[in-house]
DNA sequence: AAATATTTTTAGGGTTGTCTAAAAAAATAG
DNA sequence: CTATTTTTTTAGACAACCCTAAAAATATTT
């Protein structure tokens, strides 16, 4: 059965919601994410619905069947094999391959994807940290704790950023902040929650909102 | 302005018709290539007429405007850049890559294609012989001659396919008849005008309708 | 030049995916 | 427990793209 690309997104939308940030997958909560209205949503779940990809009751939050979880993680796999290879292939920055990997996951062919992997030696997370299903549907694990949950003095290295926003990430390049850059936590500023850190033996500030948004390997 | 995969088909075909066929553009000829039904395409001619992509006269054969010729080599660009990146790079067989490269042919990013061809090492020629145009838009050139067209004894290497067709292709990959390969032409038969041509020491049979679709460089 | 065949366009309709506005259901507050 | 607010669904419409069948225009024969 081949789906259409919106389709697909629906599935992801759906996938993220639930497994990844553990909220319920209700119609707005989808038409949010996907930037539609509500009225979208329910039409499309229907249809989902007789293509057994979701489970679907009037007026409750929807979650995927197996079959929906196969294909939405297989297009989390294509995403960020799409983003490995343009950041590590074709030198793009990090924070411009979001929407062309938006793109690129839906093109469809039997092969591609492992011959994709096995190209770029089998990457395990994507540029911005992300876990990169395998071929069978098992995301690699990472001890991560949140930039904004470290305590003073405490040390580590950025493992992943959880939002794809191109001036998020722009603004952390001014910084330094890329992945594997190591890191002092200062302190918490009582004022606003902002965070004070040392970079290359340099202190800045971050607001709380973006130390929500990165995440920390921390040092022993 | 941004146009549908749909659209920017249609640019491809009358491209493909008026340019490299070089035949008139007429309503039936463009839905055959894109198989689709002559209502269809007078449907589509007319919106990309109102886009200024096409000269469109009621019965006339269409052509491409200027801009609409930009359009569509920027497409071809695109197409043969990534099947040479799937040949090349992923390890495809040249008989599988050209349903893909339709798929992405259609990605849409400013930058993609120049830092896809600088990857490549800026390639002249896809995995079909094609002429890749430059960002500039000119098609490298080459003196070719139709295998079909050669006399006994002339001497020469393949150097392009005039057909992307699955089953062509790997018929071709068994008598190893791949891109630079030198052969012999050495007669036609007078039966059915099938071709006789020595590979690799052997002696090989082509139908005349194969023979067609292969250009050869000649060994002066 | 008229008759016939072919090509192209128009008319009308179907599907997918979107939207707004209104109705219905569920959740929350008093 | 009712009244109000919020969420979800339904109804109806629209744009893009494609289709079939019929009409109109053009090309070819006789
Ligand atoms: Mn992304
Ligand atoms: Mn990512
Ligand atoms: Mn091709
Ligand atoms: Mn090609």
């Amino acid at each position: 059965m081949s789906l259409s690309s919106a389709e697909q997104d629906y599935l992801k939308a759906i996938f993220a919601i639930t497994r990844i940030e553990h909220r319920q997958a209700n119609t707005n909560a989808i038409a949010v994410l996907l930037k539609t209205k509500a009225s979208s949503v329910t039409d499309m779940i229907k249809k989902l619905a007789v293509k057994k990809l979701v489970k679907y009751e009037k007026y409750k939050p929807v979650s995927l069947t197996n079959k929906g979880q196969k294909i939405a993680t297989s297009l989390i796999r294509s995403h960020r094999l799409w983003e490995t290879f343009l950041v590590e292939r074709l030198e793009y920055d990090w924070s411009r391959v979001h929407s062309i990997a938006e793109q690129l996951e839906h093109i469809e062919d039997d092969e591609l994807l492992d011959k994709l992997d096995h190209y770029l030696g089998y990457p395990k997370f994507d540029p911005h940290g992300d876990p990169i299903p395998t071929k069978e549907g098992t995301f690699p694990q990472r001890d991560e704790t949140l930039l904004s949950q470290l305590n003073p003095g405490d040390c580590g290295t950025i493992s992943s950023v959880l939002q794809d926003d191109e001036s998020f990430l722009e603004a952390l390049n001014q910084l330094n902040l890329c992945i594997n850059q190591p890191i002092e936590y200062i302190k918490k500023i009582d004022f606003d929650q902002s965070i004070q850190l040392k970079i290359n033996d340099h202190i800045h500030i971050l607001s709380e909102n973006m130390a929500k948004n990165i995440a920390i390997q921390k040092l022993p």
